[in-house]
DNA sequence: CGGTCAGTTGCAAAGCGATTGCAACAGTTC
DNA sequence: GAACTGTTGCAATCGCTTTGCAACTGACCG
């Protein structure tokens, strides 16, 4: 534990935007200058090798990172691309189909892809 | 329609295995020698923006283009990465969540991960 | 059938996220 | 405080993907 690592988890642990390394490593900039990014990447592998975090891969950006390792789902922007958890328990009920193929499910994740908040077209205003 | 792009219609068109670029490239070589890889994602990527093809992104891995655009979901290979389709009208009948963010869902999709029949374990024999 | 034009291809270089080798360094243990 | 183990910083590198540009090809038209 240094205090590379421990600027890193007070910077990561409780954010829910999701962040990607670069952004990790820009805010954790400010508190601890002169942190690596390859620093960044190797502590936030390792977290996930010891089940402290997820990967959240998206196509054409760079690899998010998510401190919430229990089942829940995402909802990502088309737009601006920022990822949103949704905690739903008739999503989580869904059964580990048993297809034909042989395949054996040991978890899953919905992704739901639309458009956030910020980027969905007001009402009152023609985007 | 050059013959480049019907060569890759040809090979890709009915495809379920969801290759990558090179995987692509690798087959249609055999046919079309000399094919430029950078034909390949261009070609693909019109494909995407038509509506006939979709990506399908898998951290750590080359991105992998399926041909089939109806709503379908998938199962990841955590050993070997392959990914297969899965039709099924329970998972298609889920419900787009409204949370409280404002998010305005309009698609989804269900990653199942697990093991393919052949990085299963087998039952006779220890893995 | 030959000319024109828009769009595609091949090639090579570059972009970008991610990883790695290695020497210097820090935390822990005794 | 010395030794040891593991981490960090740096720079180089890797792999996938994209892009600029000149040459080319297919489609269209007369």
């Amino acid at each position: 534990m240094t205090v590379q690592r421990r600027a890193l988890l007070a910077e990561f642990v409780g954010r829910t935007d999701h962040p990607t390394v670069d952004a990790l490593h820009a805010d954790i900039g400010r508190a601890q200058a002169g942190l690596n990014r390859a620093t960044v990447y190797r502590t936030l592998e390792t977290l996930v090798e010891l089940g402290l975090a997820r990967r959240v891969a998206v196509h054409g950006a760079a690899c998010r990172y998510d401190p919430c390792v229990e089942r829940h789902h995402h909802l990502l922007c088309e737009r601006c691309g920022a990822v949103e958890d949704v905690f739903d328990a008739a999503l989580d009920a869904l059964r580990l189909p048993r297809p034909a193929s042989g395949f054996v499910a040991r978890d899953f994740s919905v992704l739901f892809t639309g458009l956030c908040a910020g980027c969905a077209p007001r009402r009152t205003k023609a985007h």
